[in-house]
DNA sequence: AGACATGAAACTTGGAATGTTGCATAACCG
DNA sequence: CGGTTATGCAACATTCCAAGTTTCATGTCT
């Protein structure tokens, strides 16, 4: 549905480095997320520029978290690929003389500023590091399924002591 | 700079019609917004299936408005165009094995309904009405600069009386 | 009948993210 | 050194969708 995905995608690298794979190579990270190398390195390089992941050429090379997840929130990402329009919708860029398209677009201005604000703001406050939890949640989730033991077992355990 | 504009045009139109042209083809909508015959029908056709304007064949037709302003919503215009996707950001459409990719895809997703509920309210709420106000406060104010007079003066004649 | 309007289908255009190819540059390794 | 493996970068192709365009059918007034 999204025209841009690319901070979807690299959270999701990110948190694959975080817990993974702690060095990756473009062509690794390429087929976590089901693309090319190329199109990798020209996202990652926003977040290298911003020192959220580091790059090192040569044999031996590739991608390296530059610092832990709990010191990336979710506006850091969103910037470092190039902060994108956040909203398909809107008025017309190229201002105009009309005075009722002016006001149309003045309070759809507004409004979407608002939006937008509410929005980073959001991303402002919310850590990798808790996407990843969440991750590991549903991984526990997972796990329950296939050998429902640990959380019931645990928790009259816990109960009964 | 947004990739759909045919909420702010249409509420660019409603505003015209309201104040200006009771009735209009869509040749002469086309002008207003700088487009094409066609392009106003395919838009115009959402309004008159939702009862927002209505539209007349042949010689002597073309497009009137079925309510007042204070009638229609601006989320009645957001829907009447078919109500595009609000965001140009946002997870994968379509669904991973990935624990990583869900655990992104579903934050990033909680946040843009709550983003999008908001703004939605926010349209639920804002009257077509109230941007023609707007537009003519504008007007007003345009007045003023060419003629400064009236505003100054009639403040003046009350304070005095 | 003729002029004028909407209605609808099919096709073209334009812009942005994505995808692809090719080559330059740097680092390790034998 | 020369070969291998990696990033860096530029240029081009593909895809998607709103917008724009062309064409014809249908309906309505004079």
């Amino acid at each position: 549905m999204p025209r841009d995905l690319r901070m979807s995608r690299m959270l999701h690298v990110l948190i694959h480095m975080d817990r993974h794979v702690r060095l990756a190579t473009s062509e690794q990270i390429s087929k976590m997320i089901s693309t090319n190398p190329v199109v990798v390195r020209r996202m990652m390089g926003g977040l290298r520029d911003r020192g959220i992941v580091a790059s090192e050429k040569g044999h031996g090379g590739g991608w390296t978290l530059a610092r832990p997840l709990t010191e990336i929130m979710l506006r850091d990402v969103y910037e470092a690929v190039g902060a994108p329009p956040l909203f398909n919708i809107g008025p017309n860029a190229d201002p105009s003389d009309c005075l009722v398209e002016k006001a149309v677009d003045a309070q759809l201005d507004a409004s979407l500023r608002e939006a937008e604000a509410r929005l980073l703001a959001q991303f402002s406050k919310i850590r990798v590091e808790d996407l990843a939890a969440d991750y590991e949640s549903l991984s526990a989730e997972e796990q329950e399924i296939a050998h429902p033991i640990s959380v019931a077992a645990n928790m009259h355990t816990r109960d009964g002591a």
